[in-house]
DNA sequence: GAGCGAGTATACAGATCGGTCTACTATGGG
DNA sequence: CCCATAGTAGACCGATCTGTATACTCGCTC
């Protein structure tokens, strides 16, 4: 996807998509199958669920060559996540990128996390989920969901900047627990549209901390 | 604990907590050590992570006691889910009944959250995670985690329905969302002290929709 | 004292786990 | 032509998984 995120002179400094890291292993053409596949049945039935038979069987794939690309399982849920967070973050740059005023543009990522909830099963947020099964701080994974956490709590932050710029930190944390519980309401089926509501939310709390804008 | 809520007049009506229903599994001496191990070692190190030989080891029993006395690892996951929620339901009704204003009550459930998850390791809501981890809905835990969270849900609603009985709905969704987002956002260390701040935006919110109360 | 519930100790079954191995094929660039 | 790269096919490894079996002990109660 693109390297930058088209910066508007007015638009807060957001965090770069490239910043997500490079990729660590080569996507041949079997690679590429495999995480594919991985993905796939790492989202809908869990990590540790899921086997290497299984990923290299999905994939039509010998497990050879899955171990020659990968070198293991705990890689492949390392780029199974990376990957995820990758093509999240270039679909949310869309969004940022056609909404112009400072609300709109806060807004935009909890429109992009709707639209792109609807597009797949409803079982919420991988990084949640991974997390969830990935107890151990030293597991190469851990750091990918923690870490995309992180950027995206930053990204709340640059967004509300320009909105009330002395509560920036706060106002980004509030519309991150939003954001959160919306992906997860969404996730376990609490109720309809939890993403939606969170976005209703998020639009009030906006209006309440920056009512001119 | 106790089997009913105390309920004041004029307090909103609540769930009560004996709805988790009865236990399907006799607590024999050994039983309680193996709920014991497994609640510890599920929290802690994930429910797929752990098996059977392990939870035997650690409850200081043979695996024979364990299938005799629950039938099936399956069936372990159901009794440590809802030994968590009827242990946390009990520590919640404390808190609730210490409360008097219709206000003070909704923001006693976060009281409830940051101190309950202050006394153990930061691994989040067992629910959610549980919840990342089994997939199949025909699972007998399944319906435990999600059970759990439309009982919050109602919770929530009728805590928030003496303060805008129009809106009750709408409002206890909002509260449910900060809550759960706090939730998630304490369990990935996302930021310090995140059901706090949840705890401080719930209380915005309501003083927003009810401003008398 | 007979019976029973709850427990120990231990061995075992069948499946699946992550991961390795050898042997072979196809392709494309120096 | 040569050789590295990317792949297939499939056997194999030790460990671990859930779950079962046999044989025995202890304490309580009728």
């Amino acid at each position: 996807m693109s390297e930058h995120v088209k910066r508007e002179p007015d638009a807060a400094r957001v965090p770069d998509a490239a910043e997500a890291g490079p990729r660590r292993v080569p996507l041949t053409p079997g690679a590429r199958k495999v995480l594919e596949a991985a993905g796939r049945l790492f989202y809908e039935r869990g990590i540790h669920a899921v086997g290497v038979d299984l990923i290299a069987a999905e994939a039509g794939v010998t497990k050879k060559t899955l171990y020659d690309r990968f070198g293991s399982k705990d890689q492949i849920v390392v780029e199974y996540l990376a990957d995820r967070d990758e093509r999240w973050r270039a679909f949310l740059a869309g969004y940022l990128e056609r909404s112009r005023s400072p609300r709109s543009r806060a807004l935009a990522v909890f429109d992009a996390s709707r639209d792109w909830a609807e597009r797949s099963l409803p079982r919420g947020c991988s990084m949640i989920n991974a997390h969830a099964e990935i107890t151990d701080p030293g597991h190469p994974a851990y750091a990918v969901s923690t870490g995309q956490k992180a950027w995206m709590l930053e990204l709340f932050t640059e967004l509300a900047r320009p909105l009330a710029p002395r509560r920036a930190k706060s106002l980004g944390r509030s519309l991150m627990l939003l954001h959160e519980g919306g992906l997860v309401a969404y996730g376990m089926g609490i109720f309809p549209d939890a993403i939606e509501h969170a976005r209703q939310d998020a639009r009030a709390l906006l209006r309440a901390a920056a009512p001119a804008d």
